[in-house]
DNA sequence: GTTAGCACTCACCACGGACGAGTGCTAACA
DNA sequence: TGTTAGCACTCGTCCGTGGTGAGTGCTAAC
């Protein structure tokens, strides 16, 4: 006795999608009713005893029902949900993807607000960091009297811009061959190099030293984009949805945690599969009643960045994994084309 | 009597300027205190029936202060606010802007989330209308065996970006060619005749159709853009700290219109200078107890974009419309460079 | 035209009792 | 030994009630 057989595991899955569901303290009437075990409420009550004393539940207080711990919810992801997406539902997240612009910057701001939509929860997109990207590619376009825009391609096919002043001799013909080169002689360094590098040529002066601090400069500014701008959020607003959210102070209190995109980036570190972080698990307090469900992707060759979704801990973990799953896949088809 | 003398509208921006930092209606022994008039409070009523018969003031219920009505608010916008930012201020708002990646995307979302935060409003901005774009540059880039990146740089300087399976046969410098032909053939044609005529081509048939059929998808996909895709929002979880949305159902209905983006563009058709619409004047009954303040920006040769913020009725005016010109002119700057 | 005084209104809040969901425990039963 | 009916008990939620105070309109005096 004591031990976690199959019983109290099938009450304790039968609390938690009831918890998951309906957001209130769930009384042994109930899962007696709904479990299908066939024993009365009064057995469930000396179970769910027991649950609480191995510590997968909660009593709010003593005249209320019980609530799953973060352990419970623990012990139903690893063991006790079953998967189960409905075909059509798979289709049509499938669908948002396809036929749209393939824009790399806009697939992951898309990817976080198609995610926040699929799942009603807030997304999260990390896109991995960027200190060791290589340039492939590198152009110079006349866009103006004596003003071109300098367009960086990286390997994960990320491309950056900028405008800069050019000397005036250059011509269209002239920046071509210019980016020709430049492309050749930079093609595979890394950000680093590619600043070095520039810097040291820019410092010989010459006409083109404009230039080549300028490109040295963008190259610095990609490999320095803050932590901050590789998360992006989605679906912020769905949690309003939720009852849990319904003081406005906690959801006042979510988005400020959301806002402080550093430590979020903890929470994404890239994961070989889906992972789950419930509760206390996420290491951030402020996030005690929320969970954590991530997936990694790929992007061009072999860089790994993360989605995922932010919800209380109730969630609905099965249907989130699966979204994740599926999105995480369809995104690195999109990006490693 | 009854006309809408010095001392009336004294009493009016009074009573708008405490409604505005209070939220709570305002009584008639608060504005005999600090309104500076030196009369009692039973003159103040007096004059606010007066004012309430005039359609400026509402009394909620007979035992409470008066709140301004929108005729009040659009009377303090035309003629009773006093701009005046502190240096400071104005200084740290235009720091957010300078030291930045020039990056036009990055720009605009930027912007977005700066605006926000300097009112702490909810901004949004608006690109122009992308069906007249002109391309002013068109470039292919080889990312690998068989695969190119396609850039496409429109005269506001916007890029747009995908990638591209073609022949196998394309080196690096034949793509180099291309894109060189490409852009003296189709420069400062507009997206539309771009498409149309690479179809054209494409439909001949030819090694390249593959090619040019994927140029002419990309122009046509930058050009039908969705209108949703035009407006970006930002710090929309700034309105939790307004009192007016302490009722998540609120808050949840005004994140709700913020999704609907084809009906903020009607807010957002550019003016010709700043612009205030408040409550019904939105035109959106969901907005009825909101205010829209906006600035056109310009972007490239004679684009006018729209900036703008929204916020309850009771905003303070002066500091958005000021925050709004100053961020507008700001940009102007850097997207004109 | 202004003001003091006064009766009146009504939103807000704190208090308190009824209600009911759910429990733990006990004793009887299979 | 596990299951169940019965019962006393707990405690959060709901709702009606009365007190409090901010603010009003009106009247009469200045």
């Amino acid at each position: 006795m004591m031990d976690l057989n199959q019983r109290k595991q099938l009450i304790l899955q039968a609390i938690v999608e009831d918890y998951i569901r309906s957001n209130t303290p769930v009384g042994s009437r109930t899962i007696s009713k709904k479990s299908g075990l066939g024993v009365s409420s009064a057995t469930i009550r000396n179970e769910m005893a027991d649950l609480e004393e191995m510590g997968y539940l909660i009593q709010p207080h003593v005249s209320a029902g019980r609530v799953p711990s973060d352990r419970a919810y623990r012990l139903y992801v690893d063991r006790l949900l079953k998967k189960g997406m409905r075909d059509e539902e798979r289709e049509s997240a499938r669908s948002y993807f396809t036929s749209r612009v393939h824009d790399m910057e806009d697939v992951l701001s898309l990817c976080a607000q198609t995610l926040g939509e699929l799942t009603r929860y807030t997304a999260l997109v990390m896109t991995p960091r960027q200190s060791d990207l290589k340039v492939s590619a590198l152009h110079l376009i006349p866009i103006g009297e004596a003003t071109a825009m300098l367009i960086i391609v990286t390997d994960t096919g990320m491309v950056r811009e900028t405008t800069l002043r050019v000397s005036d001799r250059l011509n269209a013909d002239s920046l071509f061959a210019i980016s020709r080169m430049l492309t050749d002689k930079l093609r595979d360094l890394s950000l680093r190099q590619v600043q070095d590098m520039l810097y040291g040529y820019a410092a010989h002066g010459g006409a083109d030293a404009r230039v080549l601090s300028g490109i040295a400069e963008l190259a610095g500014q990609i490999e320095s984009q803050t932590d901050k701008d590789r998360i992006t959020v989605g679906g912020a607003h769905n949690i309003l949805h939720y009852p849990e959210y319904a003081d406005v102070a906690r959801a006042r209190a979510f988005m400020d945690t959301l806002e402080r995109r550093e430590s979020l980036l903890n929470l994404m570190r890239p994961q070989e599969s889906v992972a789950v972080r419930i509760g206390y698990e996420t290491g951030m307090k402020e996030l005690h009643d929320c969970s954590v469900v991530t997936a990694p992707y790929r992007m061009g060759r072999g860089h790994i960045g993360t989605i995922g979704v932010i919800g209380p801990t109730r969630m609905d973990y099965a249907r989130v994994m699966e979204t994740l799953e599926l999105v995480a896949r369809e995104l690195s088809a999109i990006l490693s084309l």
